[in-house]
DNA sequence: TTGAAGCGCAACCGATGGTTGCACTTCGAA
DNA sequence: TTCGAAGTGCAACCATCGGTTGCGCTTCAA
């Protein structure tokens, strides 16, 4: 019961591309399409594309001035996903660290059964 | 500079699937694609996929015995995939916590041009 | 008023996650 | 020894997604 995660936030970030808006919006505070897409490697479509994604899971919100459409980070949101990161990262790194200990144990001598490894 | 991500080991690991099919060989110490199959809600061919991606970025490796493959994590390589993650975790969680000082010092007033959040 | 800046929509393409179907090894029990 | 079942791998197929090009619409400014 480790993983309760929200997929949909999960993969918005899992894009590699998304993370690099992300901190170009988070640096510059803010952008829209047409910004964005000249400081990366895809087309302003691409960016579009991806503002939308980011847009539905609520990473980011439009700010329609004129004929521009600015997006914003929505920080509350992104804190969540970060948490969410940090969530799965740390429970690997408990388990991991679990293993190493019964490694570790078994190999200095005391070899009873330690091959129940999922209740601590 | 924030982020430098070995993209492939983070893809490897944003699929949902493939962070189930890590849960599922960590607490079960290992697995072959049929017995991970019957506990994923995919089949065993899709399993396979998967594993061979994560075999690819070398975040589990084969033990072939006789008719079974057995697949066991590498746990420094799952180690390293943890720490870019919460590497981007804090990347993001500062700037957040910079965005908000911002805020937070014009609201109380002292609205001299802050518009530069580039250079700390 | 006219041209360009900015955006949205649509069609298309390649990669990928997923499926079904089939052939191949390997083990264990008649 | 043989034969069926378990386990795997390969191939074809489909839907989705990231990305592109092309076009038409609004909006601003010279």
């Amino acid at each position: 019961m480790s993983a309760a995660i929200d997929d949909d936030l999960w993969s918005a970030v899992g894009d590699p591309t998304r993370r690099r808006m992300l901190d170009l919006l988070l640096s510059d505070g803010g952008g829209t399409a047409t910004t964005l897409s000249e400081r990366l490697p895809v087309t302003r479509q691409a960016v579009a594309k991806h503002l939308g994604v980011l847009d539905r899971v609520g990473l980011v919100h439009a700010m329609p001035a004129g004929r521009e459409r600015r997006y914003e980070v929505d920080e509350a949101q992104l804190a969540r996903a970060v948490a969410q990161l940090t969530a799965v990262g740390t429970t690997w790194d408990a388990r991991l660290q679990r293993i190493k200990r019964i490694a570790e144990r078994i190999q200095r001598g005391t070899a009873d059964r330690e091959t129940g490894p999922d209740q601590p």
